[in-house]
DNA sequence: AATATATGCAACTATTTGGTTTCATAAAAT
DNA sequence: ATTTTATGAAACCAAATAGTTGCATATATT
């Protein structure tokens, strides 16, 4: 089965629990107060974001924290950044783009 | 069935047929002969790509050219842009969290 | 008109996914 | 020492996914 950061992202669940980890490290029980599911389902998830080297886990006594490695964020950054480029150069040349249109009709 | 921007591009596949379409658009027989799989089966991608508003449709007589909603793109630089706050202030931080640290240990 | 080409759609399949239920283990509290 | 609490792991299930195969339709080409 495929795990990247790609993959661990795609699920809204997963998605929120990053945003909750990445403020501060909690406990699996924890986490799982903040949805209406089960624990269980929530230490799936944490196992499927920890194999893709999304979190980190720090042991408490009997309690797990896990937080989130946010570098690993960073693919997703460098992924999107080439299409930002693109984007971003069309805006600029919006001008352009419209003049030549404009052009190219008549 | 869930239909966002992350699902769209949790797929390697998909992400492969962002970036071609990216540059030009193509036809689903010009963007199969990049893969080493079917023609149906990228039309099945594109199908995914088109319900979440990632590629835009142009006929021209019996050939249908898809090509990239790159704006769509930008929910995704969105949801990482909070992340990259984070990690751009930590970087910021690092002698303050260093020296804090030092702080506290003693 | 007959044939070839480009495409979408539906049915089917194997695999993956997200979830629940149940169990095992280890640490804390009583 | 016994019970409670925190957690992971395994077995199971329904739904979703990615892919294939076979069709239907519409536009070109001959």
């Amino acid at each position: 089965m495929r795990r990247d950061v790609f993959q661990a992202i795609a699920d809204p669940k997963r998605r929120a629990i990053i945003a909750l980890i990445a403020v501060q490290a909690m406990t699996p029980n924890a986490i799982a107060e903040n949805f209406n599911t089960s624990r269980q389902s929530i230490s799936k998830h944490l196992k499927i974001l920890s194999e893709c080297d999304l979190v980190k886990q720090e042991q408490q006594g009997r309690e797990i924290h896990y937080s989130l490695k946010i570098e690993k964020l960073q693919e997703v950054d460098a992924w999107i950044e080439q299409y930002r480029q693109i984007w971003e150069s069309r805006f600029d040349q919006l001008d352009n783009v419209l003049s030549n249109l404009k052009k190219d009709k008549k």
